[in-house]
DNA sequence: AACAAAATATGAGCACGCTCACTTTTCTCT
DNA sequence: AGAGAAAAGTGAGCGTGCTCATATTTTGTT
């Protein structure tokens, strides 16, 4: 049973290596289910053993890259400057690291990081917004606000959070200097509503 | 020439009526755009001469709403308690509004009304947001805030507004308690960030 | 090695949103 | 009223994501 356990996840590697290349060259509408599994040698069907959907097999590319880049993160050196520079490193290093999955995000926020499509079984989005959430939550209590946070204060900031991913996915400035803007009024917006969460008052503030 | 005017907006207006009731009867999926000409007497082909996608159907619907919504809001006398219960009446009132469209939200949401997608020519979903936005101004700056209010800050606003939609849009909680917390705090979060747009420093503060 | 059962692969076919070459209706001008 | 132009309506047909009955391969048992 070793090989075909092999050979499964190789397919699936297959598939996943197959896709990123395709969505970065021909764009997601430019990718039909058909060249897809064609370019990865199997059959249209097949494809859909292995992702529930299309979208599917983008969450799959975002997870993935997502995943490495927090890892990463995680083991750096780039922490503990304040909460602002660390929620805003965390942030843009996800961005920079789904550079080429840029075309593939649009029709993965509105399927699978959306609030909205609540997917029933445990989906790659799902893994997504717990990933980054956990990782957030992370650098708050450690930077002294007292836990636990409020859910509520989770869900608006992955509100923000959708709103920096989606802006970013369409802008073409430069250097992406706009989405840096945002990022950056984002951060400060968060961080200072993280103040009141002090305590009733906040008459105390070290810095 | 008048004659054939009032055919076609009488048509238009037959295909609006016959989707909000197809819509929220069978829901969004639920309604093929083959069901909705049969329904409203016309063609496949002529739905798209009317309009430019399924989900144009849907902003139409929505835009509709929300202008009636924002008419009778700007009309009314709830105003002038304090911004953040201003902002929170008018985005509040503008949900029941849409109850009806519920079922139709979600893909107006991602096709439409999201940053994303920018569209070519001036659709129903830029003269929501337009309308939504403009609304927003006048209150903040009928609050004293002095303008004009950065586009970041609108930008930053239109994500919060959209998280709140959403949520809305799949809250199953009895009377949308969870949407009301959340709506509630979305705005105490914005107004609060407000305040230090009153100067570099905020040291005056009236109330 | 032989055979049954479970797992996996296949691709014709479905329903969908949407298009476009064509027909029908309406308007304009003499 | 009649003819030509313009506008509006039509539905067969396209390409898409995805399904499902069937075929093929792999596993477990004797």
């Amino acid at each position: 049973m070793r090989v075909t356990l092999q050979t499964k996840t190789a397919t699936k590697e297959r598939i996943v290596d197959t896709a990123s290349k395709l969505f970065a060259r021909r764009g997601w509408e430019g990718t039909t289910t058909r060249d897809l599994a064609l370019a990865a040698g199997i059959a249209t069907g097949t494809l859909f053993n292995y992702f529930q959907s299309k979208e599917a097999i983008a969450a799959e590319l975002i997870a993935a890259a997502l995943s490495r880049w927090q890892r990463e993160f995680a083991d750096g050196e780039q922490r503990g400057q304040s909460l602002e520079e660390d929620i805003f490193a965390l942030v843009w290093g996800g961005l920079k690291s789904l550079r080429d999955l840029r075309p593939v995000l649009s029709p993965a926020l509105d399927t699978v990081l959306s609030p909205l499509a609540r997917s029933s079984p445990a989906c790659a989005g799902d893994a997504i917004r717990a990933g980054h959430l956990e990782a957030v939550e992370r650098l708050i209590l450690d930077s002294g606000v007292p836990g636990p946070l409020p859910a509520l204060t989770m869900q608006i900031y992955w509100t923000l959070y959708l709103g920096i991913v989606s802006y970013w996915a369409a802008d073409d400035s430069p250097h992406q200097e706009d989405t840096l803007a945002l990022l950056d009024q984002t951060t400060k917006l968060f961080t200072a509503s993280l103040r009141g969460l002090k305590g009733v008052g906040n008459e105390h503030e070290s810095e």
